[in-house]
DNA sequence: ATGGTTGCTTAGCAA
């Protein structure tokens, strides 16, 4: 690995309505991998030559309107793998995985589940099971692996603006909270709250009812590590600042940093 | 200011 690792994950919400702000954003912050959910289109509306001149190599897994993921590395990325490839359905394209700069990184879009007991909350806790399976079937925890995105699951009390307004409504659920720890037994950590202890952080702000003046959040994205990685993670933070301003994503980004 | 989303695709859905 190398002598510092800035990683960096964020739903843009549409890549191409997102364009100019995500552009500004890897200028600025000049992360050294970053992955991208909901894209919400094929890889031919992402921004390939805006982001190779940036000095990115990209990784995209597309989907027409809905879903799409994306790696960038500024090193080439090997092993590309795109969905999970263990017979199940591979229809949504949510989930992307490299090697580069020394380590093993995915981006990943859990399903929202729309509401708890719903068709689509039962394909959401397969999805998880199956981001689980995935990992014992191909990782083992003393690698360096970084998994990052969008869980759609806050997973306590500190990290709901009104814990007992979301208790068990979708998000927020047990079996998704349960689903989430499972994932994360896989020897996952999350690296914000290595830094961060306190509630009050948020990734997502719901763009109606005057979400985010009202700081009405939920955190749910999170960049995970396996210890080898989460011991050298030396800072960690969610830009609140990328959801102001006009048209923003309803999600904010999360940056982690690693020494080598 | 007594309200109040956005994006994709084109009226309705998803988040």
């Amino acid at each position: 690995m190398h002598s510092m690792l800035r990683v960096a994950t964020w739903n843009v919400n549409s890549v191409k309505a997102r364009k100019e702000r995500f552009l500004a954003f890897l200028h600025r912050q000049r992360p050294d991998i970053v992955c991208l959910q909901e894209l919400k289109g094929l890889e031919e509306i992402f921004p390939l030559a805006e982001t190779k001149a940036a000095g990115y190599h990209a990784a995209i897994h597309g989907q027409r309107t809905y879903n799409g993921v994306a790696l960038l590395s500024r090193e080439p990325i090997a092993q590309v793998v795109k969905g999970f490839d263990d017979a199940g359905d591979e229809t949504a394209a949510r989930f992307i995985g490299g090697t580069t700069m020394g380590v093993r990184a995915y981006s990943a879009y859990i399903p929202n589940g729309q509401a708890v007991g719903s068709d689509k909350f039962a394909y959401k806790l397969e999805w998880m099971r199956r981001l689980r399976a995935y990992f014992d079937a191909r990782h083992r925890p003393n690698e360096k692996i970084l998994l990052a995105g969008d869980f759609n699951v806050a997973p306590e009390d500190r990290d709901v603006y009104d814990p007992e307004a979301w208790r068990g409504q979708i998000l927020f659920s047990e079996p998704e909270k349960a689903a989430l720890a499972k994932i994360c037994g896989f020897g996952f950590q999350d690296t914000f709250r290595k830094f961060h202890e306190e509630g009050g952080h948020y990734s997502w702000w719901d763009y109606r009812q005057l979400g985010f003046p009202k700081n009405r959040g939920l955190r749910i994205d999170f960049i995970f590590a396996t210890a080898p990685l989460w011991e050298r993670c030396s800072a960690a933070s969610i830009e609140r600042e990328e959801r102001k301003g006009t048209l923003p994503s309803d999600h904010a980004p999360v940056l982690a940093e690693f020494d080598g």
